[in-house]
DNA sequence: TTAATAAAGGATATTTTTATCCTTTATTAT
DNA sequence: ATAATAAAGGATAAAAATATCCTTTATTAA
């Protein structure tokens, strides 16, 4: 659905969100361990959102990333945005130039339904949101260790 | 959503299906040019789903590309699966290795009625359907000419 | 039986995506 | 001021997807 590079932005986005503070800002190093990508590749992509305002960060000692608690909240439109993966739910399935509700391709019907499901979930769904749902244990992006008796 | 090759792949099927007889079959130059493709990339794709039983073919003198009329029709997902991206709908949408519905990612929920919906849309239609709806003129394939007046 | 035709198959090239490496710049602590 | 640290940025490499080319095989028509 998304490719590697936007899927680690939302991974890394919703990390910095929930441990990254002003005052203790997230290194490339914990970021990419935490959300289990290559670290270099994961570099580049922060690099991406931090030049696009998603995520705020700091050079030199105990810098990183964090995010600007005074900042608006992050929608997911807004990363898949930043990552030029607008265009994943406004092209048509079969690959045709021209696909319209005027002019449908053979599945323009049945995809379109869930594309708009899916674009507007997108919309809508804040990282802040999502953040504190795994917070709140209610969803994961690592495997839960078991607990030891 | 798909690869190219799996978009060329479902739009060839498609022409096969309303235009390959056994009686007159279809190259792969015709196809190619009918679906917009490039010639050798869709020779290539089309060899796969020979292979797989998806198409009928003959080599040589009037030979070429058709649908057996005793075969069974063919689903959208048998396509998909030939082409080897049955995953497509069957990966986390954050990459992760991990996610289910009791260990979901942060929007395995949100996607997940997306991913059923359009799973089902691919088992329940057949290549013959839609190539109905396409004989009828209610969907397109390729840009439909202006009429002259 | 031979020549022509058209798909099958194998090898190679190009492009895009993914990933890595190295140098520069900003910031902090000493 | 200087050294250390950590992100920014540019250049490069590897892998995957897309695309092309050439030889072989099967079939048909002459």
């Amino acid at each position: 659905m998304f490719t590697k590079a936007c899927e680690y932005a939302i991974r890394a986005v919703l990390i910095i969100t929930m441990k990254g503070k002003e005052e203790q800002k997230l290194s490339i190093q914990h970021i990419a361990k935490e959300i289990d990508s290559p670290l270099p590749f994961t570099a580049k992509i922060l690099q991406t959102l931090s030049r696009e305002g998603l995520v705020a960060s700091v050079k030199g000692p105990n810098g990183g990333f964090y995010i600007d608690p005074k900042a608006k909240p992050v929608s997911l439109s807004q990363i898949v945005k930043a990552m030029e993966e607008e265009n994943v739910l406004n092209t048509c399935a079969l690959g045709l130039k021209e696909c319209s509700d005027t002019q449908p391709c053979p599945i323009h019907h049945q995809v379109k339904a869930y594309k708009q499901k899916l674009k507007h979930v997108l919309q809508e769904k804040t990282i802040q949101m999502l953040a504190k749902e795994l917070n709140e244990g209610k969803t994961f992006l690592r495997i839960s260790k078991k607990r030891k008796k």
